[in-house]
DNA sequence: TGCGCAATGTTGACCAGAAAGCAATTGGAA
DNA sequence: TTCCAATTGCTTTCTGGTCAACATTGCGCA
C-alpha cells in the first residue's frame, strides 16, 4: 500500500509522536528524511492521507493524527487511541463476506428538534434521531447536537430551510459566529452573533428580516454551528 | 480459487511485505516470476482484487493490500492487521476500551477532487480521501462520490465556495436538478439542469453568472446532487 | 485427434504517479 | 504586524501502471 518514502515518513512521524507526544512539523519531516524542500513533505503526506494512514486538518501546524499503522510496524496507534467501529454499509460495494466491517470516520449526534431561523418558534426540545456527521466537522472538544433549520432568515449564509445544522454546545462566541441564542430564557433562535458594546445583537442573513439587539442579559449562548448537512 | 500463479504472486507479495515493509513494484514481481513483462503480473494482480485476497488503489505505486491468505498459507494475514481503521472518538463520551463496536448509519463515499461552480476548472480527478456522509444521504441504489465545490456560482442555491457535495451517478437529470456536467468531455461543472427542446441549458444559481447553452451532444451528465456537507 | 477455452506470456506504446527542487503565497499564531 | 508553518504552482526526471494486440500452452471433451 505504501511506497518506501511514504513508510519511512510514516514511520518518523510515528516514533516523533512517541518521543515528543506531538507530530513533526514540516521542516522537522524535511531534515528527517534529507529533503531540501517541504513540498516533497506535502505529496508524501498527502499520499498518506489518501491511503487512510493519517488524518489532518488543513492550515493547522501540527496536525497530523496516526489512524493505523502498516503491518510491518505492527504496532497500535497512539495511547488513548480508541477506535470506533461503525459498520457502515456501503452501497454497491459488496464487501467479501468474510471481510471485516468496514470502519468509518464518523460519530452520530443527537438530532434535538427544530430550531427557527425566522421567528424563534419553539426551544430545543427532546432527543428525536441520531444523525451520522463526518468525523472531523465535531473534533476536538465538546458536546454536539443537531438541529432542522426551519425558515430562510439565515439563506445568505447558505442555511436553507430543512438543512440540518450541527452545533457544538458553548456558552461563549465570537463576533461573526453563527449560533444558537436563548432569548428570555424561551425562543431558540439561529442567527448571527454580534457583540456591540453591552448589548448583543442577533443578526439574520436575509434582508428581509430585522436584526434584534438585546441587553446582554437576556441572551444566553447554546452553541456555536460547526458543520451543515443537506439530503436533496 | 486461485492458480498456481496466482498463488505464487500472492506468496511473493506476502513475503515481501514481511522483509521489506512495502509490496513490491509490478516490475519486481515481473522478476521474482520470471517474466519478462508487467502485464502479465497486471492480469494476475487483476484477478487476485477479484477474488478477494488483495485491495488496491488504481494508478497507485505499490497500493496493494492483502485482504487475507489462503488456507495454504495459513490464514490470517498477521498480528495487528485492522483494516481501514479510522478514528471515530466521541469527544468527552469515552467508552469502555472494550465495548462493542457501535453501528451508525453512515457511509464512506470517496472525495474525488474539486469542481467549478463558477467557470469550470478541472474534470473530475482522483480519489484524494475518503468522507463520512449520513446513510440516508446515499440510500438507493447507485454509486457515490463527493467533490468539494469551488467558486461561487451555485451560491444562491445554498451551495458555498469550499462545501463539499455529495454526488449520486447517473447519466439522466430532470429539469431543475443540479447535476455534476462534464461539457466537450472536457469540462466539469456543477450547475442546475434544464433541457430546453434539444438543447441543454446550465444555469448557476449566481445572477453574476449566465447561463450557458449548449447543444445535447456537447454536455454529458455525470452526476446528481443528492447531499451537502459544510464544515465551519 | 483436434476444438474450444481459459490461463498465461510477450511486446511496446503510452500515460500517470512518485520524488525532488525552488519560488511564491496563504493562513494562523504570537 | 511579523514570523513561521503550510499550501500551491511549476518544472524535471525517473519509475511504475495500464492497455491493446497477438502468441503460446495446457486441459477437458466431443
Amino acid at each position: 500500500m505504501l511506497t518506501r518514502k511514504q513508510l519511512e515518513l510514516l514511520e518518523f512521524i510515528h516514533k516523533n509522536m512517541q518521543t515528543d507526544g506531538v507530530p513533526p512539523s514540516f521542516d522537522e519531516m524535511k531534515v528527517a528524511l534529507s529533503l531540501r524542500s517541504k513540498s516533497g513533505i506535502h505529496r508524501l503526506i498527502t499520499a498518506l492521507e489518501e491511503r487512510g494512514f493519517i488524518r489532518r486538518m488543513a492550515h493547522r501546524a501540527r496536525a497530523i493524527e496516526i489512524v493505523r499503522l502498516p503491518e510491518s510496524l505492527g504496532g497500535e496507534p497512539g495511547p488513548g487511541f480508541r477506535p470506533r467501529v461503525i459498520e457502515g454499509d456501503r452501497p454497491n460495494a459488496p464487501r467479501p463476506a468474510n471481510s471485516d466491517p468496514i470502519t468509518i470516520h464518523a460519530t452520530e449526534v443527537p438530532l434535538m428538534g427544530r430550531i427557527a431561523a425566522g421567528v424563534p418558534i419553539e426551544a430545543i426540545s427532546h432527543v428525536t434521531s441520531q444523525v451520522a456527521v463526518p468525523g472531523q466537522m465535531v473534533s476536538g472538544a465538546g458536546e454536539h447536537y443537531a438541529l432542522e433549520v426551519k425558515g430562510d432568515s439565515m439563506i445568505d449564509a447558505g442555511i436553507n430551510d430543512g438543512d440540518v445544522v450541527v452545533i457544538r454546545e458553548t456558552q461563549v462566541a465570537q463576533n461573526g459566529d453563527i449560533v444558537v441564542a436563548l432569548i428570555e430564557d424561551q425562543e431558540a433562535t439561529l442567527k448571527r452573533f454580534l457583540r456591540k458594546g453591552s448589548s448583543i445583537a442577533l443578526e439574520a442573513a436575509n434582508p428581509a428580516y430585522e436584526t434584534r439587539v438585546y441587553p446582554e442579559g437576556k441572551v444566553r449562548i447554546q452553541g456555536r454551528l460547526v458543520g451543515l448537512i443537506r439530503t436533496y
